[in-house]
DNA sequence: CGTGTTTGACCAGCGC
DNA sequence: GCGCTGGTCAAACACG
């Protein structure tokens, strides 16, 4: 995983922290640092960098794709490595974002805090890359996206929308 | 026909 | 130990 061509966010600890969508103990995570928060939108996206939460401590590197998909109940199959987790907020009309990366949900379940949060899965063979997407219960025209790992395959194709956001919040982020 | 979505069931973790 | 809750699976279905 050197330098993949959508590095969402630079894990070098320049953005800001925040309270976690659905229930990270955000309490000791990072420093929140609510000051500099920029918006960008292209189209009828805007992308508030500001709700951008990290919650990666302990990446254990690739998990090794040993025997997947066996059956139900195999949750991890390594121990309990967690995964890094990126969740930004976006207003928007639509939930799914077109990030360049083609998506399958697998789920769909209503939780208690959130509304009807949907499960997302990378379709790149070998990419187990995932990702939520769920409406703010307060303000519904936002949408909270949380991804979780890194892909680990180039963009598939080429989203001038979404990759002018990614380049502007890089900048944004790299401040 | 290939790909993605829907949806109910299942499972594991966690709190009480 | 039990029940609740969130997350995942997978078959059926829809669509281009």
């Amino acid at each position: 995983m050197e330098s993949y061509p959508a590095v969402f966010f630079p894990s070098s600890s320049s953005t800001q922290a925040v309270v976690p969508p659905s229930s990270f103990s955000s309490s000791n995570s990072m420093s929140l640092n609510m000051a500099n928060s920029h918006e960008f939108q292209a189209g009828n996206i805007v992308v508030n960098t500001s709700n951008i939460v990290f919650e990666s401590k302990s990446f254990g590197g690739e998990e090794s794709t040993s025997g997947d998909q066996v059956k139900v109940g195999k949750k991890k199959s390594e121990k309990k490595i967690k995964k890094p987790k990126y969740a930004f907020q976006t207003r928007s009309q639509v939930d799914i974002l077109d990030d360049g990366y083609r998506w399958r949900k697998y789920g769909q379940k209503a939780v208690k805090n959130n509304k009807f949060p949907s499960y997302y899965r990378c379709t790149h063979q070998g990419c187990h890359v995932k990702k939520q997407v769920q409406r703010l219960t307060k303000d519904e025209g936002v949408v909270v996206t949380t991804y979780e790992g890194i892909h680990s395959h180039p963009i598939e194709k080429s989203t001038d929308n979404f990759e002018h956001i990614l380049s502007q919040m890089q900048i944004y982020s790299s401040v």
